[in-house]
DNA sequence: CGAGTTGGTCGTCTAATAGA
DNA sequence: TCTATTAGACGACCAACTCG
């Protein structure tokens, strides 16, 4: 979204936010396949905004409060750290997985914090670094004009709250800002089908560009969102709402996941759960990954369950497909309602897994914090914490503890909804110990850099069970699965988001429904007993010639981090208890949003 | 050359029909 | 009566065409 403007056309919250903010932050995500121990990559929108001021050597402050001074390199567009920072990294014993948030002061300084990709904790050793040869000598050195100046600047900020001036100006943003549109708009069950092909070489970029561009009905009579929710059939209502999707709502869901199989989008509707309970296949999806005529199609949840349905060609639209018989086995095991969202990813030929996101508002009341966290203070956490965002707006939420993981719970949607949270979104909190989170705002993700790293490490933190609780996963299982990555995009405040997460429903399952859907012969024959009202046409051969402009390029924006993981040489000495606190109560995690 | 018009294509959705 | 299957209306999008 945010992302995808030019330079020429930001919004002027990013104008005003890339121009006048004091403070810029952006996160950067330790991969092993990139040399990210000789250097290290700047993300592309920061580099893009801000290449232009930043000086030759700029200082890095780390947890521990020592500072490294580092060359930066320009090459070609991207902007990258270079000398003193193998030193840096050496000295925090970086790793792959592990990710840093760096917090720019818009001169040479870039404090940064470093996390744990496990965990998504902080490394607790980064706070005990303590001054060493290397460091201490560059501090000291013919480049500690900025760095000590830098220094100062930091410990002013330090100690209160960040960014004072840019705070009051996003506390007025915030306030003038609306609730997101985009996510009622999620939540209205209002998106048609996308479809994504994916290949191997390209396993996550590549969107066939027709496909996605689905077309979205506009009611005859504008029906609002309030009227829609007055309607005694709600369902119907729904349905009517779904019809008001843009385009660019629909390709939203399609964009915001990625996988390295050919896949395909469905927003559940009223008929695809109801009356005839029919599931059609888009086109091209049908014709580049499924045989002509009728085929029986293996369904797998993500529980590895099964169900066979009947897939037959789409008289209407030829080369289409429509899933029909078993269909309905199928919604009902998995529970599936209208407006879920069900991505049927191609893991076979004939086989489809099918991820289904179920889209209420209970998909957005609860968020589980990091297993480490809670771990180490749930016996200090009270019941009731506030969400400080960075707007410097406070939210109250109330505290869940369900099987030893502690949940966001009352309020969270709230904070959610006015934040314009969604999938893929990622905060950074800083906790004080006491009952107060600040949300530190404005992350930038190094995108192309994350993508890979992310579909192996942000994954499913929070199963919502049919019945409105919540299951959490283990972050080894989160770990186990592929996580799509979206791009970060810009919120209705202006603020740039970042993240993997991904969330899904997992509904009860029909212990029948096997059964039911087994008798299916294959290959499929047809009763040939229905008798057709009228001879069908013939199909006409399809046009090979398509007309007016191309379509446009998928833009893939990958980039790569350099940097390899490295021992760790300093343990801690001289523990303050100000540290250990500090160490403790900073958290990073990855944010779940079912919708 | 650009704006407006037109017609083809195809996805969405409903209703009809027939089998179990 | 329920489920499976099919036909077709409807409507949006897009590219080619037309015209000023």
């Amino acid at each position: 979204m945010g992302e995808g403007r030019t330079q020429n056309s930001k919004s002027w919250e990013e104008e005003i936010y890339w121009s006048h903010f004091q403070f810029i932050h952006f996160t950067i995500f330790l991969q092993s396949t990139t040399d990210f121990q000789q250097q290290l990559a700047l993300p592309k929108i920061f580099s893009d905004n801000l290449k232009k001021k930043l000086p030759e050597n700029v200082t890095l402050k780390g947890p521990s409060g020592v500072v490294w001074n580092i060359g930066l390199n320009t090459r070609g567009e991207s902007v990258y750290f270079v000398d003193g920072w193998r030193r840096f990294v050496k000295d925090h014993s970086l790793k792959e997985n592990d990710f840093l948030v760096f917090k720019y002061n818009g001169e040479s300084l870039f404090e940064v914090l470093i996390f744990n990709g496990e965990s998504f904790c902080e490394k607790a050793a980064s706070y005990f670094v303590l001054e060493c040869g290397q460091a201490h000598a560059e501090q000291g050195g013919n480049k500690g004009k900025n760095s000590n100046k830098s220094v100062e600047e930091v410990n002013t900020t330090n100690g209160s709250v960040e960014c004072a001036s840019p705070e009051k100006f996003r506390s007025l943003d915030s306030i003038r800002t609306p609730l997101a549109l985009t996510f009622e708009t999620t939540n209205g069950k209002t998106f048609n089908a996308g479809f994504k092909s994916a290949s191997p070489e390209k396993p996550v970029i590549e969107v066939t560009p027709v496909q996605t561009k689905k077309r979205a009905r506009t009611p005859k009579e504008a029906n609002s969102w309030e009227s829609a929710c007055n309607k005694e059939h709600s369902e119907a209502a729904l349905s009517k709402l779904s019809r008001k999707l843009s385009r660019n709502d629909e390709e939203k869901i399609v964009q915001s996941f990625s996988s390295s199989v050919p896949y395909f989008v469905k927003i559940i509707k009223t008929f695809h759960v109801s009356g005839s309970c029919v599931m059609n296949i888009p086109r091209q999806f049908s014709m580049e990954h499924l045989k002509k005529g009728r085929i029986k199609i293996i369904l797998h949840n993500m529980k590895g369950e099964c169900w066979i349905v009947n897939s037959v060609p789409t008289a209407k639209v030829p080369k289409s497909h429509t899933l029909c018989a078993g269909w309905m086995s199928f919604v009902h095991a998995n529970n599936i309602k209208i407006g879920d969202v069900c991505i049927f990813e191609l893991i076979n030929d004939c086989e489809l897994r099918v991820r289904i996101a179920g889209v209420g508002k209970e998909g957005l009341d609860c968020q589980a914090l990091p297993k480490t966290f809670s771990d180490n203070l749930k016996k200090k956490l009270p019941e009731n914490v506030t969400l400080k965002g960075p707007s410097g707006v406070v939210w109250n939420i109330g505290l869940t503890t369900r099987n030893d993981t502690v949940y966001f719970m009352d309020g969270w949607q709230r904070f959610v909804k006015d934040h314009s949270l969604k999938e893929n979104d990622f905060l950074v909190f800083k906790y004080n110990g006491e009952s107060l989170f600040e949300n530190v705002d404005k992350l930038i993700l190094n995108k192309g850099a994350t993508k890979e790293r992310i579909q192996t490490i942000f994954l499913k933190k929070s199963i919502l069970l049919p019945n409105g609780g919540v299951e959490c996963a283990s972050p080894e299982k989160f770990r186990r699965t592929r996580t799509p990555f979206a791009v970060p995009f810009e919120t209705t405040n202006g603020k740039t988001f970042n993240a993997g997460i991904e969330s899904a429903s997992s509904k009860k399952c029909m212990a029948d429904a096997l059964t039911k859907t087994t008798t299916i012969q294959f290959p499929f024959q047809p009763t040939g007993k229905r008798t057709k009202k009228k001879p069908v046409k013939e199909a006409v051969p399809v046009k090979t010639k398509k007309r007016g402009r191309p379509p446009k390029d998928g833009n893939s924006s990958k980039r790569a981090l350099d940097l390899k993981a490295c021992n760790k040489e300093h343990s801690g000495q001289n523990i303050s208890l100000f540290r250990l606190t500090f160490t403790i109560l900073i958290l990073a995690y990855l944010v779940t949003i079912t919708f």
